[in-house]
DNA sequence: CTTTAAAGGTATGGCCTTGTACCATTGGAA
DNA sequence: TTCCAATGGTACAAGGCCATACCTTTAAAG
């Protein structure tokens, strides 16, 4: 006496738990603190030459003990990410990316990390619109103003001012800034996870002067809908700025 | 010779890390493994009644170990959530819940809740319209065909026949199916999470049929504008639909 | 030159998690 | 009635992760 009539509905198509039954972790925690430090970076929050806060207060942040901590530090050493010194005024220190043959290379290694990514590459620039734009529109829906104003023309006018070697990493900051100030902690840190993803595959890929100039008249209407608070403008400045965003990428896949 | 000056600009305001640096997983195997089978549950995948897949299948996809897997089925056994039978046809069974006086007590139990939630509420409900609004215009922006369009079009007769009693899951089924036909996995993959702990707020105030009979309309409107491809009546739609939930969650916390 | 505070480096014991194999129970099928 | 396959129940050893305490190095401050 099985009660399993109910279930058998309209989903019975698809796996009715799909959406729920995935992996609890993606990996160990070495594996998944291994991601995180690498966000840091490729998301630029943490510049070349400069160093990641102190082991303690990683590993204090992360909810990790330091001995896991330091086992991926040591893998992000020993791959030329990072350097480590001791001493008090020490470190972990982002070192310059090895030169890889990655721009020059017309869409190879672009094409190689999204043969990586594989099913989840449709899937990360799906979830990247959908936090894009709501983060756009949440923010102009709180319209900020006076610190949270001022930050945005801030990060507006360094990214506007950028040299092409800095825009990505103003432009990331910029976009971050908003999905903060979206006022959602979730839509801040899964926009964080996506970004790093999609900076990966940008590295691959030079920028070009002019679509920096056109990207940046972009990050202006956008600014600007949002400090006027209108949410349908921002939500449409947006989606133009990703629209060249993901042409510029398929551009170099097909 | 520390190299700071990149990193003392706009953000210095607030934390900068703050959208990365986030505990690398909010607690233990065990306990991600307990809000995942109650996820299963308060969205209304597995009915009262029926039986979660065996333990072997759960634990291969979650990906973790069975023993694990049994400690959590083990404390919603204690909880009085599961029934467990062994032998041929036997499995974890779903109980009905106990008969809490939740939704005759004017909200008490929806404030004690949101008490618990604390800041993750508004994070919650903001995070939640984010991914639906997406999920809305991405569903349109594929304009659902064939066994796709039918299974949308089986899902809101069913929900639009369903009793009080069975109306919050055939909603949630609805709004899931809306979320996995967005593309992305990852959407609907948070979407079920952040549904899950909406649903619990949810079902602390009791449901009313005009409130239904307006819902239903709605979701007519909504899943009209999707199969026409629409992707802003779609988005307009849902907005409006969810406006009507937080004004009903709003209303019972003030 | 000495001191000192802040940083990385190391060691130990214990709990959590896993993989694997096997046992026990049960209701339908033969 | 007997058998069987699907399901939950148990045991054990190995590895992962953690908290804690302590050691070492370094460069600025005095």
């Amino acid at each position: 006496m099985i009660e399993n009539g109910a279930s058998n509905e309209a989903t019975d198509t698809a796996d009715p738990y799909a959406a729920v039954l995935r992996p609890v972790r993606s990996g160990n925690t070495f594996e998944e603190t291994v991601e995180k430090v690498l966000q840091l970076i490729r998301l630029g929050l943490v510049p070349v030459g400069d160093r990641l806060p102190p082991e303690r207060e990683l590993a204090d942040r992360l909810q990790i003990s330091r001995v896991t901590l330091r086992e991926a530090l040591k893998v992000l050493q020993d791959a030329g990410v990072l350097e480590v010194r001791r001493g008090r005024y020490g470190g972990a220190f982002v070192l310059a990316p090895a030169p890889t043959p990655a721009a020059a290379s017309g869409g190879a290694a672009l094409r190689r990390r999204a043969e990586q990514l594989g099913d989840r590459l449709e899937d990360t620039l799906l979830f990247r619109q959908v936090l894009e734009l709501g983060a756009a529109e949440l923010c102009a829906a709180r319209r900020p103003q006076g610190v949270e104003a001022e930050r945005l023309q801030l990060l507006l006018a360094e990214t506007g001012a950028a040299s092409l070697e800095e825009y990505r990493r103003l432009d990331t900051r910029l976009h971050l800034a908003i999905a903060e100030l979206s006022g959602s902690a979730s839509v801040a840190a899964q926009y964080a996870a996506v970004r790093a993803t999609v900076n990966e595959l940008l590295d691959c890929i030079p920028l070009l002067t002019p679509n920096l100039q056109h990207s940046q008249r972009q990050h202006e209407e956008l600014i600007d809908a949002i400090l006027a608070g209108d949410q349908t403008r921002a939500r449409v400045a947006m989606r133009e700025h990703l629209a060249g965003t993901a042409a510029l990428l398929r551009g170099f896949l097909s």
